[in-house]
RNA sequence: GCGCCCGUGGCUCAGCUGGAUAGAGUACCUGACUACGAAUCAGGGGGUCGGGAGUUCGAAUCUCUCCGGGCGUACCA
């Protein structure tokens, strides 16, 4: 709506300029957006107060040159500007004429589910890599809101034109994995009744003694014959394996599934790690200090240089590092998006440097989405949480008592720059304090009426197809309510863009929240079958095209639609 | 010390690529079910947008500075 707006204002602008009223035709990039106040339209540009300085006069003045040059319906029928108004400092609002919202309804019906998307990617590759956690325990919330933020901002991206693909990386490399190996062997040896010194830097959860448990169960004493390296690194495995399976089914009953799970080992067994150094070293990028290989990354930003393989001849993480996100690059991708906890946001520089060092923009391509800190609450009280006794409420805990929908709508309710507050008591509640439950209810409710619509024959399908001929009815909706539903509903390709754009998938959330909001409010006010044919159909098709929005909005979220609750 | 994030009604937060009178929810009051789903709606009170300075026709939004909170600052991951 407000690109035609522009059209007209420019070519009124430009006839005004051909007539001698204005000094320049060049006019800077202006603004379209809808007023905060109904008083002051529909669509508003602050057309006039940009070009003062250009044009040399008063915004006002130049508004009142240029106004008499946009038809409005009243002298041109196929106009759909009802009135023009100088506002303010030198606002020019516009108010549109009913029947230039109802076409969105159309619109909405034909694109259906692709209604809301656009080409702003341009097909450009993008890969979004979340979640990413250690196999070495379970998935907590934090997990959870890095999972809702990674997959949402995935679908968005693909909504919006790009061509995304979604990425776990396995850390299933490194001493992380060592240490686990250990913890699990030291629990199997107290389980044969032997003495063992617990390290406080072993896994301390009880998970930890199950594993154990099942190790011998299986294996037997043929483990506590080996000798305890193979043992140990039999058990990391083991374990490994089968904590990163239980993290496959977590996020998959959390409605996420992943295009590809990158294994950290595999870059040492394709010798990509050491060809990665080879190559810096080639171009003393790396360099040797102190028997350490270093990559210079202050000269590209960072603080300081940083450690790439120590002087006991041990890989760093970041080395493994580099090579995975030059990797990414050599894969195809145009741009690269990881999804980190805030914790470790340190660790920008050093990846924005080896990009650079590669070659590669990466203030261009790459991204980092830094999610804060879920605070778990139950009733309004915090969580008891401690990682260090290995005992935390875990995504599968939160998913099993709340359910994925109440989970991931909680999730994406707050920018993930912001630490979140999630209530379990709150996310299970059926009331109007849930967001979840409020936009879910917008769609179940229209479905229970058309429903209705359809056992009083004044439908023949709930899903009511599209014609040419429901125009007519369409061109009935003239409430308040009802346009400015429509008003609402034309509004959500543009907030996808924005959310695309900025990376911001609670926008998405916001957005919705005033699509339900609006609706419920409509639903209070008017009645949507009513004695009138003509109007109960206009009526009908309208909450369609809402449900249809509510629907798309909440897939990409990653959130269900259902129709009945 | 340095770096990143946050600071908006009592509480939890939107709004931040500059726009007109700063918005929701919650809580607190008051109303609306013989009803297409009350899991809803309508109305009311409640704000120095952490403080100060600057840029601008215009600042919650951009810059600087100070204050407060969180996180990070390894030859850890």
């Amino acid at each position: 709506m407000k690109e035609e707006i522009k059209k007209i204002v420019l070519a009124a602008a430009a006839k005004a300029f051909k007539q001698g009223l204005l000094i320049s035709e060049k006019f800077p990039s202006i603004e379209f957006e809808e007023p905060k106040h109904e008083t002051q339209g529909d669509v508003s540009t602050n057309f006039a107060m940009i070009s003062a300085s250009v044009q040399k006069r008063a915004p006002r003045k130049i508004a009142e040159a240029v106004i008499p040059f946009i038809q409005t319906s009243n002298t041109t029928n196929s106009s759909i500007i009802k009135k023009v108004e100088i506002a303010g400092p030198g606002f020019i609002n516009f108010f549109l004429c009913d029947e230039a919202w109802h076409s969105i309804i159309e619109t909405i019906f034909i694109q259906d589910n692709k209604y809301g998307s656009s080409n702003l990617g341009n097909n450009k590759k993008v890969q979004v890599e979340f979640v990413s956690a250690n196999p070495t325990g379970p998935l907590h919330v934090g997990h959870g809101r890095g999972a809702a933020v990674g997959d949402a901002t995935a679908n968005i991206l693909a909504f919006a034109g790009f061509d995304v693909q979604k990425e776990y990386y396995i850390n299933d490399s490194g001493r992380q994995i060592s240490t686990l190996g250990k913890s699990v062997w030291l629990r199997l040896l107290e389980q044969e009744g032997k003495e063992i010194d617990f390290p406080g830097d072993c896994y301390q959860g009880e998970y930890i003694k199950d594993f154990a448990k099942e190790i011998l169960l299986e294996k037997g004493n043929s483990l506590l014959e080996k000798e305890e390296t193979e043992a140990i690194s039999e058990c990391a495995k083991y374990s490994a394996d089968h904590i990163l399976n239980g993290i496959k089914d977590d996020l998959k009953s959390f409605g996420v599934e992943f295009d590809q799970w990158f294994s950290e080992q595999s870059l040492y067994d394709s010798s990509s790690v050491q060809k990665t150094i080879d190559g810096f070293k080639s171009k003393d990028i790396i360099y040797e200090k102190d028997g350490a290989l270093w990559f210079n990354t202050e000269k590209y930003g960072d603080e300081k240089d940083r450690v790439v393989v120590r002087s006991n001849g041990v890989t760093t993480y970041f080395a493994s590092d580099i090579a995975y996100h030059i990797e990414k690059f050599d894969r195809g991708f145009d741009r690269v998006i990881d999804v980190w906890g805030a914790d470790h946001h340190g660790y920008i520089q050093r990846i924005n440097a080896c990009i650079d060092a590669y070659g590669r923009d990466s203030s261009e391509q790459f991204d980092v989405i830094l999610v804060q800190l879920v605070n778990l609450l139950r009733g309004g009280k915090p969580c008891a949480m401690s990682t260090r006794a290995g005992e935390f409420v875990t995504l599968k805990d939160i998913v099993a008592e709340v359910g994925k929908d109440a989970a991931r709508f909680m999730f994406l309710s707050r920018s993930y720059d912001s630490k979140l507050d999630f209530d379990l008591e709150l996310a299970k509640e059926k009331s109007n304090n849930n967001p979840v439950f409020y936009v879910q209810y917008v769609h179940a409710r229209i479905s229970s009426i058309l429903q209705k619509a359809e056992d009083q024959n004044l439908i023949n399908n709930q899903n009511i197809e599209w014609h040419e001929d429901l125009n007519e009815f369409v061109n009935s909706l003239r409430k308040n309510e009802e346009i400015k539903l429509i008003k609402i509903l034309s509004l959500f390709g543009e907030n996808v863009e924005k959310s695309a754009q900025t990376l911001h998938p609670h926008i998405i959330f916001t957005y919705l929240m005033t699509l339900a909001q609006a609706f419920h409010s409509y639903y209070n006010k008017h009645k949507v079958i009513t004695e009138n044919k003509e109007i109960s159909l206009g009526r009908l098709i309208l909450i369609t095209a809402v449900k249809k929005v509510i629907r798309n909005g909440l897939g990409l979220l990653g959130v269900s639609a259902p129709e009945r609750m």
